[in-house]
RNA sequence: GCCGUUGUAGCUCAGUGGUAGAGCACUUCCUUGGUAAGGAAGAGGUCACGAGUUCAACUCUCGUCAACGGCUCCA
């Protein structure tokens, strides 16, 4: 007999070889038909593996995320198998699960696929899961697995194998299909009932861009076929929310292939609420004692040498401008940092000046791949909503949790419920991507940890992604459909201060070297904007939309009311406007509800005697009668108590 | 940058080797209306751009640009 433990502490006892399966049916039926796989100390397992020793056991279902990864993992095999049978000699590379579903990289040498074939491999998958087949581990040499690969030819898996330990190599049979597999997988297929192909990629073999490069065919499945419906309305939601889309229809900003790719242009509609955004952070920021500066946007070359930009981006930025008659060179500038660094040298400094907080809505160029270019969130011109504290290092930590105090009363005046914070650090094995010394990087790292613990942050700490100028913290927000998007971020520099030579004159008289913190709450206002966007759906909150109602009179003959109720309203700093349109009441509603504008004032005969507005709230009906102060205090009131710190 | 797909009116999209169509939006007229589309008429396009094939190209071929889905990248 052996121990198992389950989650909630309890020790049963069964027979040495017991497998998941057997457990889960010796708690319930239900139970022992969800069961996926099993957690069987910290490593997943088939539920059909025998267990031989005491363990601790946790038997994963569809609720659990390791179940979940299991069952799309097989779901690739499937595919995998069923684009064999229709395929043959396709060959394959990898098929992992991910965050939402799975996907296949595959060569299909000279066939060209389409999703006009997906309904036939959906429905062969359907196939494949009705003969309820098996799928079976089973563990092979590495020179069987070697043979196995050579004669089919999949010079991929051979690759793969290459690469692997004998002794630990298994395959998975299941069908007519065998795969290279670490496993664990589901027992059968008969679970997977719900299917759907989803799109095609190219995906180079091994993330390498010098070698071929295989149609990665992503995909998602269920248990249930209800919930792939659910799964599909979200897509249709993410959709309907798609900044781009909704930036059009409310007229926010625009490309032009004239400006050029990856350059957003600001429409009026766009520039002002863009500037509610920047006025509200510089509000409070002047509270958090910082000041604002305003930069050119080009810098000489020997600046970005100095930073090491230069050596570092060079060859990745819009090539140089340079000057007619001397041949000096600039670059269009891709950050504000040096540009702030000479700030902070322009005098001689005092400890007493620190912390000095320099803030700047600093517009920068970057050259992006072109491929990677996409909508507001990824651009070629871009203002940051940027800053840089020049501290000591006893002000280091105080100052960073300040900082991270604005990024959260940001979070929660936008509404942005949930955010994870992830440290990312260097890599200690690939130390060449960073400049700078050992210590200062231990030093940067240590202070983030700290703050972040200060502050009691959700964090995820990120090996080798920092900056290769410091550590940093950035702050991922999910929306309001639960996508989770990265926005500000804070980043510790003992590096910049130090290729300047910044400085500063302690109380012991003597010189000391400040530390920087970039940070950028917003992020850039493209992204921030993107992000508010998509997390709203476009129904901004009422301080921020570019309209906060608009007056819908009954017929011409209320016109002059009409106007009377917009220069009472516009007095008292609502911003509304006036559908004079020659079209019935209906149809101004309907307009409007489409332009996602908050109130709509409607205005007759009994408005007009009696000095009022019919109030329509967006996406409800009529919400009452109110006087033309009443409503203009209404707005105020909620534009106040939305921006309230607490 | 790479692979794939796409580019037709302001927007969403049909369409064909013989020089273009719908709905919405727009303009005008009729209608003066009470909480999500009243009616009619009109205007609007170098069919992304440039070459080539052809008697003839929006359509076929090649190139360029841009957008979209990914990959790689992201100070």
């Amino acid at each position: 007999m052996i121990n198992i433990t389950l989650p909630d502490g309890t020790i049963k006892q069964y027979n040495k070889g017991v497998t998941a399966n057997e457990i889960a049916l010796s708690i319930s039926e239900g139970l022992a038909r969800n069961v996926l796989a099993a957690m069987v100390n910290e490593q997943t397992v088939e539920s059909s593996r025998p267990i031989e020793t005491d363990a601790h056991v946790r038997l994963l279902t569809w609720n659990d995320p390791e179940g979940k990864n299991v069952f799309w993992h097989t779901s690739a095999h499937l595919m995998a198998e069923a684009i064999e049978q229709l395929y043959p000699g396709v060959k394959f590379g990898i098929g992992p699960c991910i965050e939402t579903g799975f996907y296949y990289d595959i060569d299909f040498l000279d066939y060209n696929i389409s999703s006009d074939d997906f309904k036939r491999i959906e429905d062969k998958m359907a196939e494949i899961v009705a003969s309820k087949q098996a799928v079976v581990r089973r563990e092979v040499s590495k020179q069987e697995a070697l043979d196995y690969f050579t004669k089919k030819g999949d010079e991929y898996k051979l690759e793969l194998i290459q690469d692997l330990e004998d002794g630990k190599i298994t395959f998975y049979d299941s069908g007519t299909f065998t795969d290279l597999c670490r496993g664990p997988h589901l027992t059968s297929m008969a679970p997977i009932k719900a299917i759907k192909l989803l799109s095609l990629a190219g995906a180079y073999w091994r993330g390498d861009e010098k070698r071929k490069q295989l149609t990665r065919i992503y995909a998602v499945t269920f248990p249930k076929k209800k919930e792939l419906d659910e799964y599909l309305l979200l897509l249709e939601e993410a959709k309907k929310r798609d900044h781009r889309k909704i930036g059009k229809e409310l007229e926010l900003f625009t490309f032009s292939q004239k400006v050029g790719a990856g350059l957003p242009i600001w429409l009026p509609k766009g520039a002002a609420l863009r500037e509610r955004l920047e006025n509200f952070l510089k509000k409070v920021q002047k509270t958090y004692g910082y000041q604002q500066v305003i930069c050119p946007h080009i810098g000489n070359v020997d600046l970005y040498k100095t930073s090491g930009h230069y050596q570092k981006y060079g060859q990745d930025s819009f090539r140089p401008i340079s000057t007619p008659q001397e041949g000096e060179e600039f670059f269009l500038k891709p950050m504000n940092c040096p540009h702030h660094c000479e700030i902070y040298a322009s005098k001689p400094r005092s400890y007493k000046d620190l912390p000095l907080r320099i803030a700047e809505f600093g517009t920068v160029y970057r050259y992006e791949q072109s491929g990677e270019l996409h909508g507001l969130t990824r651009v070629r011109g871009f203002t940051q909503d940027d800053a840089h504290i020049f501290c000591t290092s006893e002000q280091l930590e105080e100052e960073f949790c300040k900082v991270i105090d604005i990024v959260l009363y940001i979070f929660k005046t936008l509404d942005f419920k949930e955010y994870i914070a992830q440290v990312s650090l260097r890599d200690p094995n690939n130390k060449e991507k960073y400049i700078g010394t050992d210590e200062n990087w231990q030093k940067a790292e240590n202070a983030i940890m700290k703050a972040a613990k200060e502050r009691n942050l959700n964090t995820v700490v990120e090996i080798g992604e920092a900056a290769f100028y410091g550590p940093k913290l950035d702050f991922m927000v999910k929306d309001a459909i639960g996508r989770k998007w990265q926005l500000g971020t804070i980043q510790v520099d003992y590096n910049l201060p130090e290729r300047f030579g910044l400085e500063y004159i302690g109380s012991d008289n003597e010189k000391h070297r400040p530390i920087m913190i970039h940070r950028a709450p917003f992020g850039s206002m493209e992204r921030f904007v993107a992000v508010l966007i998509e997390h709203t759906g476009g129904n901004f909150p009422l301080w921020l939309t570019p309209e906060q109602a608009v007056i819908l009179p009954i017929s011409e003959k209320y016109h002059d009311y009409a106007k009377y109720v917009e220069t009472l309203l516009s007095e008292k700093d609502v911003r509304v406007s006036i559908d004079e349109r020659g079209e019935k009441t209906g149809k101004k509603i309907r307009d409007a509800e489409m332009r996602k504008v908050p109130y709509m004032l409607i205005v007759g005969e009994k408005e007009q005697n009696d000095k009022t507005v019919s109030v329509r709230q967006h996406g409800q009906i009529d919400v009452g009668v109110m006087s033309i102060d009443d409503f203009a205090n209404f707005i105020a009131e909620h534009v106040q108590s939305s921006l309230k710190k607490d």
